[in-house]
RNA sequence: CGGGGCGUAGCGCAGUCCGGUAGCGCGCUUGCUUUGGGAGCAAGAAGUCCCGGGUUCAAAUCCCGGCGCCCCGACCA
């Protein structure tokens, strides 16, 4: 379905090279985007279009977390773009994390409003307003909603799918009836996030909770899943948190328990954004360009016919149209080239560009052999190509797509591993997050943190779980520690 | 918000110092030849030179005032 919406004209810069990564590695992404037609800029400060190839990708992230939610439970639903700006007043720290970040409406039908309205950040307000409601009992519990949207936060700074005014996510919200379901509901999202980013993105994350200074505004516990970009900074690639009772109180979420009791409601939220394209985009991506894992590649292979003339095009599109048939057939995602306006060695570059990860290449010479040239995206140039054979294509392609789908994750993994070490002291963390990450003990005090960023610029990224029952002693200020975390300076 | 840069054809830029016919590359259109790693030739189409004012016989160019964008330093999924 996607790949038949996809545009494939070339553009004004097509025959240019993209920068190398460590040429300058912004420069590269702010083009590779753009060129692998994944997105473009608009006349709308910090807004961006999410073009058909770009959006057929996101598509494929939804609906495999969208099938897990539901798996899990959850019903979606749809709540109001526009808040009342006092429901930010109603729970404090909602309000001082928000504030700055907040587009607000003032006038509707010619006539300013009476109270003002706000464009979503997130719709913990809103929701929680719903929420106190609908909810009267214990058997109204749990309320286990996902709402898949667009959310707006005023950025200073902005970059395509990474950090956008307007960006697109889906948002979990759940209310339960004790701080055990509310904290495990936590954690069996944080675990499908984590499935997602290793079996689909093939994205290498950790998971764990975040330090207090980094929590969610209005969260007891946030937790996130942090990926390593090519340059070694980490990307929060997404987020589940517990609320306690901080917004039950705040809007008044309360149900009666089984002794005829009134209690507060635990509730929790998550969020996986369009960001994750962009850890996609710089974990896999190559001085080519794009790099997509064939799990959620648009166009998983695209068929090239080669030929000279009307006699071989003639011959060359007789297999091309029946190799393009049978893989689609055998349920591969598979786009036919036939552009008669490019020469093949354009079209060779332009799908490396776009991603696409393995190309079939037809000529004459195939048809006579019997063969195709078969190249995989994840070695590019003329080292990922291979001849095989007409016959049993389809299978042979399948398994392609496993192995790089595999190695992607391997390469991503092998690569993060080699780049994060364990300071022996505070002056040699300082050495590793100039160019990696440092996993050390730390004491979870505010203060050492905050030195760390001011001499570094390195922030606790998150504290993974499953660490071994020992003690150790703090890399920043010596006192007893009970658990590692992550530093790295982040997007 | 502080420092630096830019605004000229769809995109990337030259021209501005020293005022005088609006230019280049890519892309686009048509035709022919091409097509196994970013094709060639030929003929075309396409620009309120960011906006407003001023100086001048004459302004992309000089002067004044705006607006917008990008890059670097304090937030976030």
């Amino acid at each position: 379905m996607a790949e038949d919406n996809v545009s494939i004209r070339p553009d004004g810069q097509s025959t240019r090279r993209l920068p190398t990564r460590s040429e300058d590695f912004a420069e590269w992404y702010n083009q590779l985007v753009v060129r692998a037609d994944l997105a473009d800029y608009t006349p709308v400060r910090g807004c961006m279009v999410v073009k058909p190839y770009g959006w057929a990708l996101w598509e494929n992230i939804t609906s495999w977390l969208d099938t897990e939610f539901k798996k899990t439970g959850h019903v979606n639903a749809a709540f109001p773009t526009l808040i009342p700006l006092s429901f930010f007043e109603k729970e404090k720290e909602h309000v001082e994390g928000f504030s700055p970040q907040l587009a607000i409406v003032t006038h509707g039908g010619g006539e300013k409003l009476e109270e003002p309205l706000v464009v979503r950040p997130t719709s913990e307000t809103i929701i929680g307003y719903m929420y106190s409601k609908w909810i009267q009992s214990w058997r109204d519990l749990p309320i286990l909603i996902v709402q898949w949207g667009s959310v707006h936060r005023w950025e200073i700074r902005t970059k395509l799918f990474l950090r956008t005014t307007e960006f697109y996510w889906h948002e979990g919200h759940t209310a339960h009836a004790s701080a055990e379901e509310a904290k495990e509901e936590m954690y069996r999202i944080l675990d499908i996030y984590e499935r997602f980013c290793f079996e689909e993105a093939a994205v290498p994350v950790f998971k764990g909770p975040k330090s207090e200074s980094e929590r969610f505004p209005g969260a007891q516990i946030t937790t996130s899943i942090e990926a390593m970009m090519w340059d070694k900074r980490a990307l929060q690639s997404g987020t589940s948190h517990y609320f306690g009772q901080n917004f039950a109180r705040a809007f008044d979420i309360k149900y009666l328990d089984q002794n005829n009791a009134l209690q507060y409601c635990e509730t929790t939220s998550w969020a996986i954004s369009s960001r994750i394209i962009g850890a996609i985009i710089m974990v896999h991506g190559d001085d080519q360009g794009l790099v997509l894992p064939p799990r959620l590649a648009p166009i998983q292979a695209v068929v090239v016919p080669i030929y000279k003339n009307d006699a071989e095009k003639s011959k060359v599109m007789e297999v091309a149209d029946r190799v393009f048939k049978e893989l689609k057939d055998h349920g591969i995602r598979v786009k036919m080239d036939d552009r008669d306006n490019v020469s093949s060695g354009f079209k060779f570059n332009d799908w490396e560009m776009r991603g696409v990860p393995v190309r079939v290449e037809i000529g004459p010479k195939d048809v006579e052999k019997g063969s195709v040239a078969l190249a995989r995206r994840d070695k590019p140039g003329r080292e990922g190509k291979t001849f095989v054979s007409q016959s049993g294509l389809a299978s042979a392609v399948s398994g392609l797509l496993v192995e790089i789908q595999d190695s992607l994750l391997k390469r991503a993994t092998e690569y993060r591993d080699a780049n994060i070490h364990e300071p022996k002291d505070y002056e040699d963390l300082k050495r590793i997050v100039a160019d990696g990450w440092a996993f050390a003990y730390w004491c979870e005090s505010t203060e050492c943190e905050a030195k760390v960023k001011e001499d570094t610029k390195a922030t606790t990224r998150n504290i993974p779980l499953n660490q071994p029952d020992e003690e150790g002693i703090c890399i920043v200020c010596g006192r007893p520690a009970k658990r590692k975390v992550y530093f790295a300076r982040s997007y």
